[in-house]
RNA sequence: GGGCGAUUAGCUCAGUGGGAGAGCACUACCUUGACACGGUAGGGGUCACUGGUUCAAUCCCAGUAUCGCCCACCA
């Protein structure tokens, strides 16, 4: 089918005759997909005079392959954006990648490393190069594997966060932000990687629970008669040297005393205050904490309210320097060590020591303790911005879906502290600012050139910096280019709820803020934001490599097909929340599609068509099966547009095609067919309810529906087809109605020959009253044959509708059986009965509940009497033994 | 420590102030002219626990327990 689409509805129909019964993937999906990009489905047209759609990729890590995670939101975008695509709207999805500034960099230097040089040898513009070449080798596997998945990405627009317009773009709002006084350079207390010799920021921090060793010493004198003395705890007792101060709280009764006075420091000897400040706890250890200003972030704030020396004691690479101790020289770890055996062997200063379980902060790259350490960074002075994109969000103009996530997101965007922009690194944007030799300091545009003899600032911005300018970047900011005019604000952004405080709150900040010319309404960088969840493993557990319960889905892809892995990512999408999968779902995944292609296959066998007017006047199944069609699609319209709810449009969809298309539409339709009088009008709902299926499912499941679709259209591709209308005039309640009191005969007739214990296959002489229609068919569906001059009923049943069914199971039965069965039944509706009377003879019951409520329990209550009635029957009429 | 969420069938999850659901798994029967990646029928749940509101609670309220996530702190 996938060469050329056949013309006529006679060739579709001999070429149906050739098709496999089972779908497979493999050979139709690259084809498809290379077809779709030549001809241009996704590139759009920032002219058209269509409304816009458009939606950034988050970018990944040019260092990245596809792992699920990306699979699970590429599906959802990809989606979103096919369905808009479909009704109509020019749609951009806009594809890219992060440079990845840490990340990358780290990589590049431990290959450097494994070839025995490093990045300080080679030189910055050697190990730039270095990196670019890479990036040419290795970098963007994941591009090939968004093809794969289907991705309806704009090609023609692909970005990388290191390109030259997007550098433009990220100088220009360097330049904004320092020249409206938002960017500031200051000596602050940081996050130090003496690995990587650069900063990290809190994100990047991990948090690890440690064994240590908690060390209690006396400061002061040793001996009462000497003078005060205090006793304070650490778990880093090397960082003694860079005390200045002990703090006790002011209202602690032991030490209010001491407040004022010197103490002296062992080992240095040198004089340290004691110190009131209300961040002690007098409850915890002594009451009293030793406070090295330099090196710990809350001694840091200590140092600042009462205006302490803040001596670093410590280089980059975390070797004690500058005390003037013996311990200079030492790494941080070996100087613990030996300033607590010296102080061991002074004696009488370590009052105590006891292991000592705590949390210690690590760095995500490189895995060692982060070390906080005093430097000279840049930042972004967070208030103002922040504020905005707050305020974004309170008054509308940003809708964050699903909305319990709001309160997360207020979480952080309501406590950002200011935002170190700058990392110790070379690959990445380069700071844009010059200093003279006489430390005069200057920041230029994009297009301005720093005077002869000054250099430039060495230090490279956080890879955020140019990920949050990623809506407008992309699209040619700081010109006013037509992608610009057209596609921003974008429509949704798709994010995991992990990174909404990396990613989502700084495009909210920085969108709002760069555009903000163009006023409040369309200044943001998205109308809403969606976080989905993570994937997790059939047990709810994180996936990771560690554990080895992660999986790669190109593996499932090659198994089940792309469409399998999609819907059943759809399916298990439910807003907000993270998505357990196994390869049990993508299997079922997998069956659905091969339904789908043995139901079109069916149809088209039966010379299902889309040609011509759906006849105004439909019956019977027909006209049942386009009128739920007509719910169908709005009810997935309602499910979009309420917060994606994917995983019930993915169940909606999945129940209607089987149960009621498969299951029952096409098996009644086998009857119509049958028959030349009624089976024009069948050919053609067949051929209008796929067509419409298909176009529903396309956004989760693009494949195999483009598959089916031309075939079963003879049309273009139905990544271009309109989306369905629901037309309310195709709503037909009593079509619905008779088919399913049809259901509800079919059910009961089937549940009785099953409990008889009649074979399937076998079949019945029956005799009917009371039917309102649908003999013939349900002769069919229940395999039920004309009586014929023999027959004589031995069992009879009342269907709840008040149809009369008389069974010929002379042939079929055992008596005996069948009694037991009645007498089982007559227990079970007898109990009914009493419940259901009970219920109704409840006056307060009657006077409060719903009208429906007691209607509907009146009706079972019938229900059950005439259950009990039948059985009554059908007791008598057996033969007797 | 603060906040949020969850607890429903063997597993993973929907759902509702009045009849307890889906997918997978399970049982039985069935090669039936679309499909065995299928069909038909079926079994299986004290809706975490304790109280309260109500004629009526799996659902609302309060508390308890367990689990998960986020934030903060850990001298």
């Amino acid at each position: 089918m996938t060469s050329t689409a056949p013309t006529s509805a006679q060739d579709r129909r001999n070429a149906a005759a050739e098709l496999p019964t089972q779908y497979s993937p493999a050979s139709v999906e690259g084809p498809l997909y290379e077809r779709w990009v030549e001809r241009g489905y996704f590139t759009a047209d920032a002219g058209s005079d269509k409304p816009a759609f458009s939606v950034v990729i988050p970018p990944p890590n040019v260092t990245g392959s596809l792992h699920i995670g990306h699979a699970f939101e590429h599906t959802l975008i990809d989606a979103i954006v096919r369905r808009a695509r479909m009704r109509g709207c020019e749609a951009l999805w806009l594809p890219g990648m992060d440079h990845a500034s840490i990340a990358v960099h780290a990589l590049v230097e431990r290959q450097l490393e494994s070839e025995g040089t490093s990045r300080r040898e080679l030189g910055r513009e050697a190990f730039i190069d270095r990196v670019w070449q890479w990036k040419a080798l290795h970098g963007g596997a994941i591009l090939d594997q968004m093809r794969r998945l289907g991705d309806s990405v704009d090609w023609s627009r692909e970005r990388f966060t290191m390109d030259a317009g997007l550098s433009r773009a990220v100088r220009t709002m360097f330049k904004k932000l320092y020249d409206d006084g938002l960017i500031y350079r200051a000596e602050r207390l940081v996050n130090w990687s003496p690995q990587l010799q650069s900063v990290l920021s809190d994100a990047e921090v991990d948090y690890r629970d440690v064994e240590g060793e908690l060390v209690s010493m006396r400061y002061g004198a040793l001996d009462p008669a000497d003078g005060p003395s205090i006793v304070v705890a650490t778990t880093r007792v090397e960082t003694m040297l860079g005390d200045t101060a002990v703090a006790v709280h002011p209202d602690d009764e032991r030490y209010r005393h001491l407040v004022g006075q010197q103490l002296e420091l062992p080992l240095t000897g040198r004089l340290i205050p004691v110190i009131a400040d209300r961040h002690v706890d007098p409850a915890f250890g002594t009451g009293a904490v030793k406070v090295t200003p330099a090196h710990d972030p809350n001694d840091f704030e200590i140092g600042r309210r009462h205006d302490l020396p803040m001596p670093s004691i410590m280089d980059a690479q975390g070797r004690i320097a500058g005390t003037g101790t013996e311990f200079d020289g030492l790494d941080r770890f070996a100087a613990r060590v030996a300033v607590r055996e010296r102080l061991g062997e002074l004696g009488r200063i370590v009052a105590e020591k006891r292991p000592y379980l705590h949390s210690v902060g690590h760095s995500e790259r490189s895995g060692e303790p982060i070390e906080p350490r005093l430097s000279l960074q840049w930042f972004v002075n967070v208030g103002p911005l922040a504020q905005a994109a707050g305020d974004a969000v309170r008054d509308g103009r940003v809708r964050v879906s699903p909305p319990e996530m709001t309160s997360r997101y207020f979480g952080w965007v309501d406590n950002l502290h200011d935002w170190c922009i700058s990392r110790q690194l070379w690959w990445g944007h380069r700071i844009p600012v010059w200093y003279s030799p006489e430390g005069e300091m200057v920041c230029l545009g994009p297009d301005e050139e720093p005077p002869a003899g000054w250099e430039q600032d060495p230090d490279v911005l956080d890879t955020w910096f140019s990920s949050g300018l990623w809506p407008f970047s992309t699209m040619g900011w700081p010109d006013e280019t037509p992608d610009l005019a057209k596609f921003y604000p974008t429509s949704v952004l798709v994010t995991g709820y992990d990174i909404l405080f990396f990613w989502v709150v700084r495009m909210m900040m920085f969108g709002l803020y760069a555009m903000a010319d163009r006023g409040p309404a369309e200044s943001v960088p998205f109308h809403t934001f969606m976080l989905h969840g993570m994937v997790r493993d059939r047990h709810g557990k994180k996936m990771s490599k560690s554990k080895g319960n992660s999986v790669d889905p190109l593996a499932w892809m090659d198994a089940y097909g792309t469409d399998a892995l999609r819907f059943t990512f759809a399916w298990g999408a439910n807003p907000g929340a993270d998505v357990p999968i196994s390869e049990d779902n993508v299997a079922s995944a997998r069956n659905f599609c091969n339904k789908l292609w043995n139901a079109t296959r069916f149809a088209l066998l039966n010379g299902a068509t889309t040609e011509g007017e759906l006849p105004g006047e439909l019956t019977g199944p027909d006209a049942w099966i386009v009128s739920r069609l007509q719910e169908v699609i709005a009810e997935v319209d309602r499910l979009y547009e309420a917060d994606y709810e994917f995983a019930k449009i993915a169940d909606l969809l999945y129940h209607f095609a089987w149960d009621e298309v498969c299951d029952w539409y096409l098996e009644l339709a086998k009857v119509s067919l049958a028959d030349e009088r009624t089976a024009p009008a069948t050919r053609r709902v067949l051929g209008e309810v796929l067509d419409g299926l298909l176009r529903l499912l396309h956004p989760l499941a693009p494949y195999v529906t483009e598959e089916l679709w031309t075939a079963l259209t003879g049309g273009e591709s139905v990544a271009i087809a309109p989306w369905p209308a629901a037309d309310e005039a195709r709503i037909d309640r009593a079509a619905e109605e008779s088919v399913a009191s049809l259901q509800s005969v079919v059910l009961e007739v089937r549940r009785f020959r099953s409990e008889q214990g009649v074979k399937p296959a076998q079949r019945i002489p029956a005799r009917f009253a009371g039917l309102a229609g649908y003999e013939t068919e349900i002769r069919s569906l229940l395999r039920l044959t004309e009586p014929d001059e023999g027959f004589s009923p031995t069992a009879s049943l009342t269907t709840a509708g008040g149809v009369r069914i008389e069974l010929d199971l002379s042939t079929a039965i055992d008596a005996e059986a069948e009694r037991a069965r009645l007498t089982r039944d007559q227990v079970a509706a007898q109990k009914e009965l009493d419940q259901t009377g009970a219920k109704l003879a409840n006056e307060k019951f009657l006077a409060n509940a719903k009208p429906e409520v007691v209607s509907s329990i009146r009706e079972r209550n019938a229900r059950a009497a005439a259950e009990l009635a039948r059985i009554g029957t059908a007791l008598a009429g057996l033969p007797q033994r």
